[in-house]
DNA sequence: GTCTATACGTTGATAGAC
DNA sequence: GTCTATCAACGTATAGAC
């Protein structure tokens, strides 16, 4: 059984870490102060250094938790043979993750805008295993004529800028909608018209 | 005729922008300092604020920068009646954009992740009517069945996200591809493909 | 117009009382 | 483990010599 500090310990990390995310998200790594933290946290600024030592370190941690997430989904893809549900699955995945974490979404984006410093590792062996292997399954189901012949990477890549744009341009979205940002049923609709899209770019 | 001095304003005032973009970009505003644009420019630091007095300023010349070039490439899409020539065009505009001005791009990402605290009333007013009038356009292809019914904004995001994905996940495409960026013949064979795969999404 | 030296504010991090 | 007070480093901006 877990001792009242362990517990606390635990609670007050998890805070921190949702709190960074957001403000990592919002102002990138430079601009996100460890007061703007602290404050979105509703834990004083010291604490933060307490539990995470650095802000580099509170950083990796997030971005750690973000890749881990992003591979979960990423088996949407493999729980169906066929390619018209396989796809489906994984672009309606890819929609409810830009729209349940939008915040994840972006400070992803933004580690890849500057050069992706710390999750450069991950991206070469872990991701591009994950990448090659959905290549061989794609073109296997191109060989066995199952969807038109594309150059699976760029299909791939096509995939998920159109879902994370939904989290990364949110702003430019809802701007360019009158100031509104999309309802549940809305957001239900475009993503029934991104898959419609993107299975029909390839014949199906 | 212009004087010497007006001259060497002119294009020091250029350096320092394209520097800028470039330190911006990699760095996003806030990790952006005045020494690494000034070291980026090859001029003195203190010459950046004798210029640009702020590096807020100078930030906002440089986004103004992009949003002029930005509406040049939109005309793209208003060259050709057809709607296969017309979405070619555009989106072949668009990879070369994400192609020549990397940066370009990078700086406009950055500032829609962040909210777009400079840039939202270009959003609301230019942006907005240029988007407004390309959905009537494309509406007009549906309604004479020159190309599939689909919602023109998501079409749209669709064109948008792939193409600038190009410029703002470089990294990540180039971690993904062993570490080597693409040449200009593999370039152009992704971008037959991305046009390849956004016209069939819409039966053309 | 150019550039060095510096003032001032901000911020990451810690020491030390509780 | 929590939190206030404080330091040291950095970065923007400017003053003033050339």
């Amino acid at each position: 059984m877990k001792d009242q500090k362990e517990l606390v310990r635990e609670i007050n990390e998890r805070k921190i870490i949702e709190a960074a995310e957001h403000v990592f998200a919002c102002y990138g790594f430079k601009g996100a102060t460890t007061e703007k933290i602290s404050k979105q946290s509703a834990l004083p600024k010291a604490n933060i250094h307490y539990y995470f030592k650095t802000k580099a370190n509170l950083y990796h941690q997030v971005l750690a938790g973000i890749l881990s997430e992003w591979m979960d989904s990423a088996q949407a893809f493999d729980n169906q043979e066929e390619p018209r549900q396989a796809l489906t699955q994984y672009v309606v995945s890819k929609m409810e993750f830009s729209r349940l974490r939008p915040y994840a979404s972006k400070v992803w984006a933004n580690e890849m805008l500057h050069g992706a410093p710390i999750v450069s590792e991950f991206l070469e062996t872990t991701l591009k295993n994950w990448l090659d292997d959905r290549v061989e399954v794609i073109q296997g189901w191109i060989d066995s004529d199952k969807m038109s012949a594309v150059d699976p990477i760029v299909f791939i890549y096509m995939i998920w800028s159109v879902t994370q744009h939904y989290a990364d341009f949110e702003r430019q979205m809802t701007l360019l909608n009158s100031g509104k940002s999309f309802t549940d049923e809305e957001y239900k609709i475009k993503t029934e018209q991104v898959v419609k899209l993107v299975l029909t770019s390839v014949g199906l």
